[in-house]
DNA sequence: GCGCCATGAGGTACG
DNA sequence: CTCATGGCGC
């Protein structure tokens, strides 16, 4: 143990020591926060001999929760540790989704619910639309569905939303949201909200319930606590409510997804609810070049409504970071492909898989890949549509879900529209299925293949067709999860909380080594790359339109730009256009605020008419 | 039950 | 401009 400590610096190793009562870690871009995090772990289970299962850390994202489970896992085996029994490590809603699954019941849930996803809601409201009379060309059902989301993350009840309700769309909403919540009741449905909103009236209802975690939970670690919601911040009040033992990692600039309820000051706010929190400050950065890290700082520092970290590192100085004016969208294209080829030509340390270009919204990847593949460069998106929204996996999930809680009228109607013939067919196996308690007696694959042969479902698509066999493909791979999820409920829970990528056709060939990577800002949060590309810098782009006349919109982008910034090691090239086709339209662009905020010493201008750059100018 | 056309909307996105 | 959706006709 003592060896590992003394692989971390003095800031990390404090925090990691700290085990008794509540503490606030906030960590930095690049700061080794879940190298502490890890460490901290290790450290209870094996300095304060604390039972791995009394141990839960609670991540966001099932990547983060992964890669989390594997480092602690091969620590401990390092350390000579008893691998047989490991911590929880899991995000809220795979967490609150378990406790649930076991403890609803308490607060009538029962043991079979079904998790509803963005289109099973979409149908759900649909339904209450049918119900109340309402058109579609009133509200759009997603808008109801936002709105509904909405209260739900701000803990707003049905009840509650009536008072609340101001306005048209809001007032429509009032009626829909009791209506569309009975509808989930009825179906044995909870969507994502309801998993963690549930959890809290189950805590609040049912000391016994919330006693049982508590107690079993004797440390609770929380990644990542800028983007948490009120619900998840209550969430783990409850849970440390009892031995106090919470510990929080967050970085208040890199907040980023206020616009699905996550609020940065639920980072303070942690302070009056555990008033003896000590507060610990990672600022040494391993990542970057300093000049990258003083230019990160000089963007963040404009931001007045939050506290900034301000970053260090010991690596080099490094290299300006490049400021490209181009003509267009596609010789910004084409500037990236001359950068990339330059980079690579004569540096066999220097592979694609070190490079990426980040944009504001996914629109901007479209003219990005014509350009690649007219370059014959291999790329990787990141993002696009989901695997378990793909309709052929839906359609099969659905025959599935109806199978293990026939109170699922969403999915019922969905395997309806299916085919009346194949509807009856498949009836029939259901009668057999209830007969001789299938799901408790057959695995999740053999159901499959049986619902398959006897709904006759393959037959919709013809394997000589493209498309037609990229989905039979799907349908395969769904069978592969299968196995590793035997029983049915446990099956249907999984793909329902572990949203899988789904690589297009395409990309499946591609060599992960081979290829640049292409996403959204929003999708690079927490990983790094040598070399980066901040696309689209332009006032509209980014900061985005929609968020160019709200000061604290205008504060979220200039956060995502400190988190676009800090994904790059060592070369950071900042882009814009003067002109730039959006929707159709042409449209001349103005250099991104952000640029201007920038110092020029760390900056080396490329084909930059500096005129544009000079504030007055415009 | 499927395919075609009109219509409309178009930020970011974890589970 | 492009994509998704819904209505309607066959």
């Amino acid at each position: 143990m003592e060896d590992i400590l003394k692989k971390l610096n003095s800031d990390q190793r404090e925090a990691v020591i700290h085990t008794a009562g509540p503490a606030i870690i906030l960590a930095g871009a690049g700061s080794g926060k879940t190298r502490v995090l890890v460490h901290k772990v290790l450290y209870l289970i094996h300095e304060k001999r604390v039972q791995p299962q009394n141990i839960l850390m609670v991540t966001f994202s099932n990547k983060a929760a992964g890669e989390m489970k594997e480092r602690i896992k091969s620590l401990l085996a390092s350390t000579n540790n008893d691998t047989s029994n490991n911590p929880t490590v899991a995000t809220f809603h795979s967490l609150c989704a378990r406790i649930l699954r076991k403890s609803g019941t308490a607060i009538g849930i029962p043991h079979n619910f079904v998790i509803y996803d963005k289109a099973d809601q979409l149908d759900t409201i649909k339904d209450c639309y049918e119900k109340l009379e309402l058109s579609i060309k009133d509200i759009r059902p997603k808008a109801a569905l936002d709105a509904i989301s909405s209260a739900k993350n701000q803990m707003i009840s049905e009840e509650q939303y009536l008072k609340y309700a101001k306005g048209y769309i809001q007032e429509r909403v009032a009626k829909i949201y009791p209506l569309y919540q009975n509808l989930l009741a009825e179906r044995n449905a909870l969507d994502f909200d309801d998993l963690l909103n549930k959890t809290i009236t189950l805590f609040r209802d049912s000391p016994k319930t919330l006693e049982y975690y508590q107690e079993l939970f004797h440390y609770v670690l929380v990644d990542e606590y800028q983007d948490t919601n009120i619900s998840q911040y209550r969430l783990t009040k409850y849970l440390a409510g009892k031995h106090n033992n919470i510990c929080i990692v967050g970085d208040f600039s890199q907040s980023i997804y206020s616009f699905r309820g996550a609020d940065y000051k639920n980072l303070e706010k942690f302070k009056t609810d555990f008033p003896t929190a000590k507060v610990y400050k990672l600022s040494q950065n391993y990542r970057s070049t300093q000049i990258i890290l003083d230019a990160a700082h000089a963007i963040i520092s404009n931001n007045n409504s939050h506290p900034v970290l301000k970053l260090w590192t010991d690596n080099k100085q490094g290299e300006e970071i490049s400021i490209y004016e181009a003509e267009n969208e596609h010789k910004e294209a084409e500037y990236i492909v001359k950068m990339i080829n330059n980079a690579t030509k004569n540096n066999s340390d220097f592979s694609l898989s070190d490079v990426a270009v980040l944009y504001r919204m996914n629109a901007q990847s479209r003219t990005l890949e014509e350009v690649l593949l007219h370059f014959g460069i291999p790329y990787k998106l990141v993002g696009g549509v989901r695997f378990y929204d793909r309709r052929e996996v839906k359609d099969v999930l659905s025959y599935l879900s109806y199978l293990s809680n026939q109170q699922d009228a969403t999915a019922l109607k969905r395997i309806q529209k299916l085919g009346k013939r194949r509807f009856s067919d498949f009836e029939f196996y259901r009668q057999e299925f209830n007969e001789a308690n299938y799901s408790e007696t057959k695995e999740t694959l053999t159901i499959i293949d049986e619902v398959l042969k006897r709904s006759s479902y393959l037959e919709r698509y013809d394997p000589e067709d493209s498309e037609d066999r990229t989905r039979l493909e799907n349908i395969k791979e769904l069978r592969s999860v299968a196995i590793e999820f035997p029983n049915l409920i446990q099956f249907l829970e999984n793909v329902a909380l572990v949203e899988q990528e789904y690589m297009p056709d395409g990309q499946k060939e591609i060599d992960d080594k081979n290829a640049i990577t292409l996403m959204t800002m929003h999708a690079a949060k927490g990983l790094e790359f040598k070399m980066v590309f901040i696309v689209g810098l332009e006032e509209g782009v980014f900061p985005h339109a929609q968020s160019l006349f709200d000061f604290s919109d205008l504060e979220e982008e200039r956060r995502l730009c400190y988190v676009g910034v800090t994904r790059a090691k060592e070369h950071l090239y900042l882009t814009y256009a003067k002109q730039r086709v959006i929707f159709g339209q042409r449209n001349a662009a103005t250099p991104s605020r952000f640029i201007f905020e920038l110092p020029t010493e760390v900056l080396e201008y490329n084909n930059v008419d500096t005129t544009l750059l000079n504030k007055e100018y415009w």
